[in-house]
DNA sequence: ATGAAAGCGCTAACAC
DNA sequence: GTGTTAGCGCTTTCAT
């Protein structure tokens, strides 16, 4: 009998009543210890380390969020985890929130629209201290979500026109015009893109926004838009950009140069051309985005444009934690990190 | 001054006592709503979600969470997220935790001892209601943090000599005994390999498994293990793979087929060899692991071993919904994934 | 089918 | 520097 007591006693997990009453303390006393050591006595606080150390406990965050009303929480969003850029996104978020303490809460959508609200649920529900949301469209039900939730929003990754925080990010319509005035620029006349669809539920909002602007420019150019082809749907991979290219082969089979939405679409062009023997870059020109590690591997070498996503991570990290200590921001409420141009071996010079 | 108040009011965020009184039932119907409404009166069900509708009312899963015990949380450790392969796993967890309602709680330690214990502190005051683990080695104070949390453990994409929870995961070892074999079956008598250092805080442990299979399999055929080659620290990468052969190459010039630890490291090497002008596979054969996609794209497409790791994060969600609804799981405690070796062109037949 | 009481484990605010 | 009191927003348990 005595020795079930004991087992229940031992196998329930230590509190702070416990640590306390060990090192003959207040709990207060103890949360101290734990949230600011320097309030606390050298003495008193070598006693309930110890007493810490002794129950190996571990205080519980879900109860002192209730209490203390912080979280330390931050709410990511993304399409997707699988993607190298998204990835370094969370990488270099979570670098700079560890040292202040938060904890990364990653949702993703898998560009499923539907998908979003419940997902932004769930996270709300965790009462998170910031929101960074990537490049989503918000439905009417998840902005009023967002917003009635009353902490700092960080849209990133993208440029809104019509942002509901702040924003650090680059213009994904800019990252198109930026390609076709670099192939405009080469020489060529016969311009195409490949994309992926806008129709349904699953959709890749910012790549659709580089396709527009790749259009915009073009046709400011003068140039025909018959060649940029919207096909397949996201996520974007080596398969799409093979299959696309043969579709916009098929309409534009004189095309010069071509934009692939992503560096993974473009790969995909690189080697259905080696498939069909056409050469690149000198029967057709490919530029890529998103600078994915392959495109130095690949033969070509991919032209691409870059962003610095590991720093923009970091970047949307300290902004938040200045934001959560100061109440305020260095940064504006709109910062533009820009891109730069990549230039490689797959555009014919 | 009553319009402060009113705006007072408002900011604040709805509580489960706000949408009880607008309904005009007890907090505990409302909570009844949420959790279980098959519970409730239809007509009472219905009042209760207009009430929630109206005010935007969000549950405080904190304040849940100490209620009832169970966060609903499932931490998640990782040696790192950048890695297309742990993201699977990652991936393929959440898909089917989702579905349970349970959120993942991620923390990556980059391959450093040092961190993995402040990461698993953190992750055990969330109260996490299972933990998976990924090729950590356990230090003795993680091990005894990790035991004393009193929850599942799950081990996985490893099959540890020495678990401490359920195993769900593949023999590191084997992986390198089975390149041998692949290799040595060949025909090959002169084979080195390529990996990270062992020294210092930051190791890989999974790929110094799969070395040590390798070099095991070597001897056991009774060649030499001279040209196994330990270089540069993870995570690795490209470049590793291109300085690790060229360290291998002024050791044993002679060598004829190289097992990379990762693809990664792999198309390194074949970079370092176009580069060198050696030819693969005629005049150096090459066998990778991981399966990333970027072998198939290379030219010459790799050959490698494959394991299936976004399914492996599934059947690993799978197992924690079924332990943590029925106390058991139709899996024994360790489960072999298995591999496969993917027959490309890098390997001279 | 619904409600009342009690309490989960912690910390804010104030007292001493 | 340390303790006391009160409560954070929910759910458990038991009553009706």
């Amino acid at each position: 009998m005595a020795k079930t007591e004991e087992r229940v006693k031992r196998s329930r997990r230590p509190t702070i009543r416990d640590v306390s009453q060990l090192a003959g303390v207040s709990r207060m006393t103890v949360s101290r210890v734990i949230s600011d050591p320097d309030l606390v006595l050298p003495a008193t606080r070598q006693k309930v380390a110890s007493a810490i150390a002794d129950l190996g406990y571990v205080p519980d965050r879900a109860a002192g969020s209730l209490a203390s009303r912080k979280t330390g929480f931050i709410a990511l969003m993304l399409p997707t985890l699988t993607n190298a850029n998204f990835a370094a996104v969370a990488h270099g978020l979570t670098e700079v929130l560890r040292e202040a303490n938060y904890q990364l809460l990653i949702a993703y959508t898998e560009y499923d629209m539907a998908e979003e609200e419940r997902q932004l649920r769930n996270l709300l529900a965790r009462r998170p201290e910031a929101i960074v949301l990537t490049g989503a469209t918000h439905s009417n039900a998840a902005s009023k979500l967002l917003l009635s939730a009353d902490v700092p929003i960080l849209e990133i990754a993208d440029l809104p026109s019509r942002p509901i925080g702040h924003v650090i990010g680059f213009s994904n319509q800019e990252v198109g015009r930026t390609a076709a005035r670099y192939l405009i620029d080469k020489g060529f006349t016969r311009i195409g893109a490949v994309g992926a669809t806008v129709e349904g539920e699953v959709l890749d909002h910012r790549g659709e926004e580089r396709m527009r602007g790749f259009e915009d420019e073009l046709r400011y150019a003068g140039l025909p838009t018959d060649a940029v082809v919207r096909h397949g749907k996201a996520p974007l991979s080596y398969d799409h950009g093979a299959a696309a290219i043969g579709v916009l082969l098929d309409k534009a089979p004189d095309c010069e140069a071509v934009f692939a939405v992503s560096d993974l679409s473009a790969v995909g062009v690189l080697m259905e051309c080696q498939r069909r023997g056409i050469s690149v870059p000198d029967q057709l020109s490919v530029i890529g985005f998103g600078d994915f590690e392959i495109g130095r591997i690949i033969n070509p070498p991919l032209t691409t444009i870059h962003v610095d996503f590991n720093g923009l991570g970091q970047r949307t990290g300290k902004t938040i934690v200045e934001l959560l200590k100061r109440g305020v921001s260095s940064e504006t409420g709109r910062v533009d990190v820009g891109l730069s141009i990549i230039e490689r071996k797959s555009v014919k010079t």
